[in-house]
DNA sequence: CGCGCGTTTGAACATCTTCAAGGCTCGTGG
DNA sequence: CCACGAGCCTTGAAGATGTTCAAACGCGCG
């Protein structure tokens, strides 16, 4: 683990991210408190936050950036279990590993909770685990509906998916245009969809010649037309 | 819904599962609170449990039996999300209806929780909702094991990994060696692991012709070389 | 006894992968 | 400033894995 630290006063209060993730349920006073075992963390893009294994010390928010999530198979293969965002939280196991590796996908900022402190301050706060125990029910909602795009659908579907997805949390408009600037590259996309590289490619291809979609850049997806997105989604 | 139900006093002390689910973080005190507000429900094989999209007014501990979880797209396709066994809970939702369907395997008895009840219980017994979150967070280690299966494995990893997962789960040790009564068809299986019916009976053949397993019956799996189906499972 | 459902097996087929190569962009160094 | 190289993306063709379609088997139940 490489960071880059800088511990806060009390920034907490005028954090990007202090009306989502898990301060939402906080009062001001509150979150004084919590910003005391809060310790802010800047990851270079590439740089992991954690890995598979890793002894579980600290969780963490996203504040900006974006993060990649992923398990590994001993000869390589790669499932890519999530992509996290600003507001999204990390790091919650039970067990004192984390199941699963984190690296930042562009310049990323964090707040780093000690999990030791986190855990005892959810006696005190008891919204705090209750905010928790709703984070981890969403994600867990997320992840049900990502088995089923992993264990049925087609590569169209797949995609479509996925970029529909990425649409919900990182999709902008611009003039009425939906525009989508991923972070990601073609692997981790094809990672995260259980197909190739490839057919990531032809499949954007394909959606561009279709005009679904438009590609000024491959980081750069424009969407023309998000209802027949929705439909190629296979929903 | 369909349910057959039937009140009890306080009966959870001799509970099966009193030491496992939701409940074993309680005393008995607590556990005699909590009693207050659960119904004692059995349902025959096949029957639902709950809906996708059905409202979220109660929530379950798997007593005895099985119970299968599963999302359906728009033209069919199925996708077995889980298996749950005694002491598994399920219905858990921050949206106010179900994200899964959830259906009997085989005969079953689930004790119920009125959803609005637990909640408020939660504020008193703050124990239970650090079992809530406990019982997520294994929830959410084992999906994103399962998005490994699902995204990267080849056929017969997958019903290798399937396999172990329900040795741990429900497996049988006679004489030194571990069987497995499946409560569950091929196309359960073959919906769970992302493949086809014809594709995990092929697989069962293989292993069988292998001597890693024997199929007395269809439904009894005995493992004859537990060590190579782990090396199958790919991990 | 016969019917139905679940399972097994076989053969043809399709989708997606693998392998290979070329193009593009960006950053670096001459 | 331009050339070069690396990494990422795209495209094509061949190939393999798993699916689809079809049929037979076996077991349990009415």
């Amino acid at each position: 683990m490489q960071y880059t630290a800088a511990s806060h006063g009390f920034p907490c209060q005028s954090c990007a991210v202090r009306d989502q993730a898990i301060c939402a349920v906080l009062s001001d006073e509150e979150l004084r408190e919590v910003s005391k075992i809060t310790t802010a963390v800047d990851l270079a893009k590439g740089a992991p936050v954690f890995f598979e294994g890793d002894e579980n010390t600290y969780l963490f928010n996203v504040v900006s950036g974006a993060v990649r999530l992923s398990k590994l198979l001993p000869d390589g293969r790669r499932q890519v279990t999530g992509f996290l965002f600003p507001g999204d939280f990390l790091g919650l196991s039970v067990a004192n590993t984390y199941a699963y590796t984190a690296e930042a996908l562009s310049n990323t900022s964090l707040c780093r909770f000690n999990r030791a402190s986190l855990i005892k301050l959810l006696d005190r706060f008891p919204k705090l685990e209750h905010r928790l125990l709703e984070l981890a029910s969403n994600e867990l909602a997320e992840a049900q509906a990502h088995m089923l795009t992993l264990g049925q659908k087609h590569v169209t579907e797949r995609v479509s998916t996925t970029l529909i997805h990425l649409i919900e949390r990182i999709g902008q408009n611009r003039d009425g245009a939906t525009i989508l600037d991923l972070p990601m590259t073609r692997t981790d996309l094809a990672d995260y969809a259980g197909i190739t590289t490839e057919s990531v490619s032809r499949c954007f291809t394909q959606l561009r010649k279709a005009n679904v979609i438009s590609l000024p850049q491959p980081q750069s997806v424009h969407i023309l037309q998000g209802a027949e997105l929705d439909r190629l989604a296979g929903n």
